[in-house]
RNA sequence: GGCGAGAUAGCUCAGUUGGUUAGAGCGCAUGAUUCAUAAUCAUGAGGUCCCGAGUUCAAUUCUCGGUCUCGCUACCA
């Protein structure tokens, strides 16, 4: 394996209009913390960057919701998450963030640069425009009634209430919220990016070069490479974000996804002046820390970036994580379902390496894993208290009891006594060698097992009873066990750097380097240490029981607004619903549409005509049933392709809170095109 | 519909380049112990390795088909 002089760890910006939950911090910062602390142990030259994603639609649309600016959500959610962050010891080097003059010049300048040498594509799109504000609306300011459930709130990019993508053109009666006037298509110039051009160099980049990816993050990028890439747009119509600095651009931004990925660089540029060396030498190993959700972009889309640009390395690894869930449902920020971690600091002061433990030790890493109180309490109770915390206190109070907290000497060693200390030595390389791949739950096991060793080798050795007859022995063995704790305070560190601060505080000893682990003398004999307290604590029963309370009162809540009646619409004239044309028509084919789920193709009898309906219905009812059924249709509404074939009208469907689709039809038979009214 | 990842003990996960009794932690049972936060140590029970077919002397592992979960993607007048 290649040998790096430094390396440059990155952990995905986490998105400035919300708090960090524990998904985020299982997925993406608790192995990035883990990571580079014990690099930093190892004495290697490493600098961990982050910071706040500040730009983008969403933002802006909280913004205007609350009637505040962008700039004060994004400043409250920074101070929010940096601070949450600082205080549960994940340590970047620096946390920063995108709104920073700093960015703007370097993403300004990342543009330029690719901007003057060409590689970008122009092109002119129809987009829909506010006339009254005078702006482009990003699909998000665009509302309207959703095609498929109705709903008359569903945005330009997807419906919330049917979980349905959308785009602008698709909403029935759009209207801005800008202004809440109807929009109109303009044409508009924007910047893409030909991944399409990358797409051979990325094949052998990933495909060949980079087997030793995680399986989840090689089968993703092969997926996205076989399918072919696309030219991606970088700018859209904003006024919020990095403006494109480009003549004639006004009233443009860089597109967050490329805006926020140049946030590393420039989080490292503020950082040191040195940033270079860390971005365009060859002997750097930069490593991403995400989320599965952002594969693409790390994987694909910045290395994209990067190349294009010329002069910047690209990530050697990218370890992304799955998903993890809360007591058995998606963690959601708009469902309020998540343990958020400014909540976890302020009910569980003092215990942040009770959750970095839980959160390592089941961490979402070859699949979706689920985090649950009772989980949390036992493995608090039963691995850190009885296992880690009860070693140190034994070996600690037993050093106290017989020699007022000097380590003894280490006189004549048995065979068993000698196999512990090699044993020490093997776990310790277990851990190093877990990390470095990436396998943290496992590392994290291995570190356990220096403390199951300390317990199995009191057990054993039995000085409470040898004090009686021989106190030389127990002089060896309490040295061996004093070496265990020691050897704990390092290989733990990473993991839980809070306690083991306080465990080296009761040894007496300074900070270690990792590879002093290992050492059979790390504490010599004479050396004075101190009374200890409890590393942890058990957790009772009420104080899990809280947070499950808490978490019941949440899904009440969403049950309670879910099961509501789609709210009423607002009133239109006879005229208006006039002009709907509303018939009974008999269906005489129906077929499934390849290759799409929800699609059948219905040939239908009018009574005006026999036409072609194509609609969402394939996953309640089955073509062969409702041959020769009769229903209702709109007559009237304009034509549509969907999927190659062109669709004259809409089937009249009933749709309940659940989703079910049920035909309206005429309860005796008519004749066909009568008119409803 | 296409693609990717996953399915192994009550729970959370390892593993098997095909080979006798498939492992760990937690939980559970029994015993030992009392230095330690009733903490520890030992022993044990517990598995149709998602289902079906195929290849093979031999399949949990390889191939094909299917089911379920998660994600990406197409689609909803």
């Amino acid at each position: 394996m290649k040998e790096y002089k430094r390396y440059l760890i990155t952990s995905a910006l986490p998105y400035a209009n919300g708090p960090i939950h524990i998904g985020h911090l299982a997925g993406v910062y608790v192995p990035s913390d883990i990571y580079t602390r014990y690099l930093r142990m190892k004495g290697v030259d490493v600098i961990s960057i982050c910071g706040s994603d500040e730009h983008g639609v969403p933002i802006t649309l909280k913004a205007r919701k609350e009637g505040i600016t962008p700039q004060e959500v994004v400043d409250r959610y920074h101070s929010l998450n940096k601070k949450a962050f600082e205080d549960f010891g994940i340590s970047f080097d620096i946390y920063s963030r995108t709104s920073n003059k700093i960015h703007y010049e370097t993403a300004s300048a990342f543009f330029k640069t690719l901007y003057d040498r060409g590689e970008f594509i122009e092109k002119t799109s129809e987009q829909y425009y506010d006339e009254e504000a005078g702006c482009f609306l990003a699909d998000r300011y665009i509302v309207g009634t959703c095609p498929h459930c109705g709903n008359e709130n569903a945005y330009g990019d997807q419906c919330e209430k049917c979980g349905t993508s959308l785009s602008p053109q698709d909403l029935i009666n759009p209207h801005s919220t800008v202004s809440g006037s109807k929009p109109v298509l303009r044409e508009t110039l924007h910047w893409y990016l030909p991944l399409d051009k990358y797409e051979p160099w990325l094949r052998k980049w990933i495909l060949e070069e980079h087997k030793e990816w995680k399986p989840n993050v090689y089968g993703q990028c092969k997926s996205w490479l076989d399918q072919g890439l696309q030219p991606r747009a970088v700018s859209r119509d904003l006024d919020w974000g990095v403006p494109v600095p480009v003549k004639g651009a006004e009233g443009k931004v860089l597109y967050v996804w490329f805006d926020a990925p140049i946030g590393y660089i420039s989080a490292t540029r503020e950082l040191t002046p040195e940033w270079e060396k860390y971005w365009k030498d060859e002997e750097t190993r930069m490593i991403h820390f995400i989320g599965k959700d952002n594969i693409v972009f790390h994987c694909i889309i910045f290395p994209a970036m990067l190349k294009a640009e010329g002069s910047y390395i690209l990530p050697d690894n990218v370890p992304a994580n799955e998903f993890l869930n809360l007591e058995n449902d998606k963690i959601s920020t708009s469902r309020n379902w998540a343990v958020w971690l400014h909540e976890y600091l302020e009910d569980f002061p003092g215990k942040q390496d009770v959750l970095r433990y839980v959160l390592c030790s089941n961490a979402p890493e070859t699949k979706d894993n689920d985090f649950t109180w009772k989980e949390f309490q036992a493995r608090n109770n039963s691995e850190l208290v009885a296992i880690l915390g009860n070693f140190v206190n034994r070996a600690l109070v037993l050093t106290n009891n017989y020699y007022e907290g000097k380590v003894p000497v280490r006189l004549k060693t048995t065979e068993n006594d000698e196999a512990v200390l090699n044993e020490i030595k093997n776990l310790k390389d277990n851990v190093s060698v877990a990390i470095e791949n990436f396998r943290f739950r496992e590392a994290l096991k291995e570190a356990m097992n220096l403390a199951r060793l300390g317990n199995k080798y009191l057990a054993d050795a039995e000085p409470w009873k040898v004090i009686k007859t021989d106190p030389d022995r127990v002089s060896t063995i309490m040295n061996i066990a004093l070496q265990i704790t020691a050897n704990l305070a390092i290989v733990c560190e990473p993991f839980l750097p809070f306690s083991m601060d306080r465990l080296r505080g009761w040894l007496n000893i300074k900070d270690l380097k990792w590879d002093d682990s290992g050492n059979p003398d790390l504490l010599k004999p004479g050396h004075q240490t101190l009374k200890p307290a409890l590393l942890f604590e058990k957790i009772e029963d009420d104080a899990i029981n809280r947070q499950i309370e808490k978490l019941l009162a949440t899904k009440k809540k969403n049950e309670a607004s879910a099961s509501a009646v789609a709210p009423g619409k607002s009133i239109v004239t006879f005229d208006e619903f006039s002009k709907i044309d509303i018939r009974t028509a008999t269906i005489l084919e129906a077929e499934k549409v390849p290759k799409t789920t929800k699609l059948l193709k219905l040939k239908i009898d009018t009574g005006l005509d026999t036409r072609t309906i194509v609609s969402g219905i394939a996953e309640h009812y089955k073509p062969e049933d409702i041959i020769g059924r009769q229903i209702s249709i709109i007559a009237n509404l304009e034509p549509r392709k969907i999927k190659g074939i062109e669709s004259k009208g809409m089937i009249l469907m009933a749709e309940d809170k659940d989703g079910r689709l049920v035909m309206v039809s005429p309860e005796n038979i008519v004749s066909n095109g009568s008119t409803v009214k």
